[in-house]
Parts: C-alpha cells; structure tokens; sequence
DNA sequence: CACTCGATTGAACGCCTGTTTAATCTATTG
DNA sequence: CAATAGATTAAACAGGCGTTCAATCGAGTG
C-alpha cells in the first residue's frame, strides 16, 4: 500500500493539504534559509508540528532531509524557469523569486546553499552560465551587444561577477539577526549598482586599450588555437 | 609577573619560538581555514598540541578564540598593507597574501569568515572600498580611468564585483575535500577572468547608451541633489 | 629552602546533537 | 469485524560539544 502523494510533483497545493513528508520538507527549507544548516533537526520537527523522530522516519537521516531540501528547491526552480531564468542576471533571478511570495523562503536557502556548498550551488551556477551565454549571444546577434573574442569565457565572467557580488550582499545585509525582506534587500541592491553597472556596461572603464592589446597580443602568441581572433574588432576610442 | 610576550606584536617571530597563546591562535586559524568554524576546541588543541583545557585558559571560550583569530588577521593584513592593500581588485589583495608563503593558511580564514559573516568580513570590505575609491580617483586624475557620475558607488560597485566573485569562485574550488593551493586557485580564476574583463573594461558590452541615458536622466528628474550631474560627459560611440 | 603564581593537564559535568527503538494510533484491506 | 501496514510518538542511546575544576608541574622570588 502506498502513500497517497508518493512521487507526486505537489507543486500546485496550497498550504494545508500537503502530506506530512512535504510540510516537513517545507518546513527543513524554511529554518535552513533563516537559521543555517547547522540547524537541529528537533528545531525543523517543531516547525512542522511534528515529533523529531518522524523527519527521521521520512527521510532516513538529516542528510536525507538536506537532499530532499535541495531537490524541492531545485524542482521549483525549475518550474519558475519560464520567467525567471531567462532573466540575464542572478540579482535579475532571486529578485524575480523574491517577488513571489510563495517563493520568498527560497532566497534564503539558496543564499545558505552558495554559503555551504554542495550540488545545488554548483549546479545551479552552471546553469545561470549557459543561460548567460544564450542571452549574450542573442544580445550580440540583434546588434545591441558588442561580440566577445571569447564569449563562453565573458559569460562565465559575467555570471560570476552578478551573482557573486549578489550573494556577498545579501550575506552581509542578512548576517544581522531577524528575518530578511530578501525582495526589500535586493531592490537596494539593484538600486546602488544600477548606475554605475551601466556606465561600466556602456562606457567601459580604461581610456585606452593598452591593457586589453597587451593581452590579445600576448594570447595571440602563445595559443593558436583555443582562441578565435578577428583582429577586425573595433576600437572604441 | 607577566608572560614573556604579553600584548606583543610578535609578528616578526618565526615558526618555534612563540607563546603558547600564540601557538593555539595560529594553529587555530589553520584549522579554522581548512575545516570552518565549527572545528570543535578539541581539534583545535590537538593541532598546536596542546590539552583542551589550555585553549580557555588562554582565551575565556571559544568565541574568546575567534576574535582573537579575527583580531590577528586584521592586524597582519594591516601589517602588509603596504603592498597588498593598494591593489585595486581583491583577486590582487588576495593573490598578493596567497603567493606570500606565511600568509596562505589566511586566506583560507578569509574566506570562512565571509561564508560566516561577522564583524571582521564587513569591515575589511569597507577597507577595500574606501582602498578602489582612492585607485579609482587617482587613475581619473591620471587620465588612464574614464570619470563617473557617483565615483562612491562606482567604487563600491567594482568592489562589490570583484571580491564577490572571487569568494564565489574560492569557495566552490575550496568546498571539495582536502587543503587546497589557494596561489594556484586564485591564478587559474585571474587566468580565466582576465580576457572578457579587460574587454569590458575598455570596450564595455552595450553598442549605444540607450539604458545609461534613460537611467542618468531619471535620476536628474526625481532626485536633483545626491548626484552630480555632468552632462557633458563624452559618448562613446 | 619554602613559597607562590601562572602554565598545563586530564577528567569530569551538562547540554545538545543525530539516530534508534518500542509502543501507540489510524486507517485501509481481506 | 479482525488484521495488518504505515504514520506517529515519546523515550532512550551514544557521541560530541563547550566549559569547568581540582591537581600537578615549573620556575622565579623572598
């Protein structure tokens, strides 16, 4: 005989009509985001109304319950990538969960996810890289974008770059006890690097490109083949 | 009567010769870089081999520890800030400690401290700020960096980029079991991000300044004050 | 030499952790 | 209705944690 949701994808339900595994699972992602990983596994069991020894009986160990944890989230995800991972930007991506209330507790995992490591983090990193590539070569191809002499490498760079200093702010802006407004948080965010991240964007930041020609020239030289080179690019100045 | 090196600045002291005290604070930040800070204190006195008891006789409790570990990093950071902080990027701050063969085991403690927030993390990245503003201001002055509309957020901005990106790489290199060669680490990541940065820095990614105009003149309407604006600032296309 | 004070140790004390176990409750099946 | 299987609970277990305490060591002082 077997459990009425076993296996079910419950993304639709609502609050109260979940079965005990999923509102502990809920629960688990809830305390990981707001106290840590390091978090008891009595203190989730209380947040769901449950005894300690049914998270247990559930998902076999706290391990269990991490993995299960990272899989929801990832699932869900997922299931939002329509709108949100089409976005260029991770501060674009956790603005747009943010945003959704249902979504809010995520923000706060994945931030203690990057924090700890593991699957999750990486997984989703790479993600958000091809991701960028796709938005970058569209960019490119529609003519607002310059071209890149090596744009899997600018993706990644730029991916890192957003997404890094994202998850840098929130962890400071959320190490101050209390629960975070994560869509307050990141609204700040997007508002101090708005304008500086598009003078950056369309202006650049050197006068000359002495710095950049020593580099191409130099790759140039010692590896013909990795790299395409259209010497044909434009100076900008 | 008081301990030989009582409230010293021992830095300059090699390897044998130091406090006991000193011994368990450095063999804690070892250990502290290597495993995190929930290293127990047991751990932490069988590395500078010492009994447990001993730790909280020198520093109170733990957290006695690691505000002496924190107290002590910040001092030798300062104590090398000569060549090290002047660096515009933390990839440089960092690269600059990794290479030095004493300071390795700091970098590591760096990078838990941002994992785990705290006083220390916050205000070494406002050094680093207030450090990019003043490398900012004098390559402007020097005609070799482009001038911005709010040199403040810029400098934060490119701040916030920079070290972001770095933990975020540091910390997905570090998270696979083992010590990790942080100078390797930390030159493979310069290696891969030093093409599409210097292209962003000298070319930028936009081909018109369509975003950055739409932005600059809602920001002359609905706030006239905070930001100065000079509008004859030079387009680059 | 006797004394004293800090360094140092090993063991102990609660406390909290993840996990296990036996018993109870619930509800579906034959 | 009786039986059975799963959900659920309270309690206990072993282990690690930070911390404390009494005892020992070692050297400098009167």
């Amino acid at each position: 005989m077997r459990s009425a949701l076993e296996g079910h994808t419950d993304s639709g339900a609502r609050d109260r009509d979940l079965t005990t595994r999923a509102r502990v699972r809920d629960a688990a992602i809830t305390v990981f985001g707001e106290q840590g990983f390091g978090t008891g596994v009595r203190a989730v069991a209380a947040a769901a109304g449950v005894s300690p020894g049914l998270v247990n009986h559930h998902f076999g160990s706290k391990d269990g319950l991490r993995e299960a944890c990272d899989e929801h989230v990832l699932a869900l995800i997922r299931a939002a990538k329509t709108e949100a991972l089409t976005r260029p930007s991770a501060t674009g991506l956790l603005q747009q969960l943010a945003d959704v209330e249902e979504y809010a507790p995520l923000v706060a995992y994945l931030v203690r996810s990057y924090q700890a490591g593991g699957e999750l983090a990486q997984h989703l990193f790479e993600h958000i890289v091809v991701t960028t590539e796709q938005y970058l070569s569209d960019g490119v191809a529609a003519g607002t974008l310059r071209p890149s002499r090596d744009p899997a490498a600018r993706a990644r760079y730029l991916a890192m770059q957003s997404l890094g200093s994202t998850l840098l702010f929130l962890q400071m802006r959320g190490e101050r006890g209390g629960p975070v407004d994560w869509g307050r948080a990141i609204r700040e965010l997007t508002d101090g690097i708005m304008l500086p991240a598009l003078e950056l964007y369309t202006e650049g930041l050197f006068t000359d490109s002495t710095f950049l020609d020593a580099v191409v020239d130099q790759r140039a030289g010692t590896e013909g083949d990795t790299t395409h080179h259209y010497s044909d690019h434009r100076e900008n100045r």
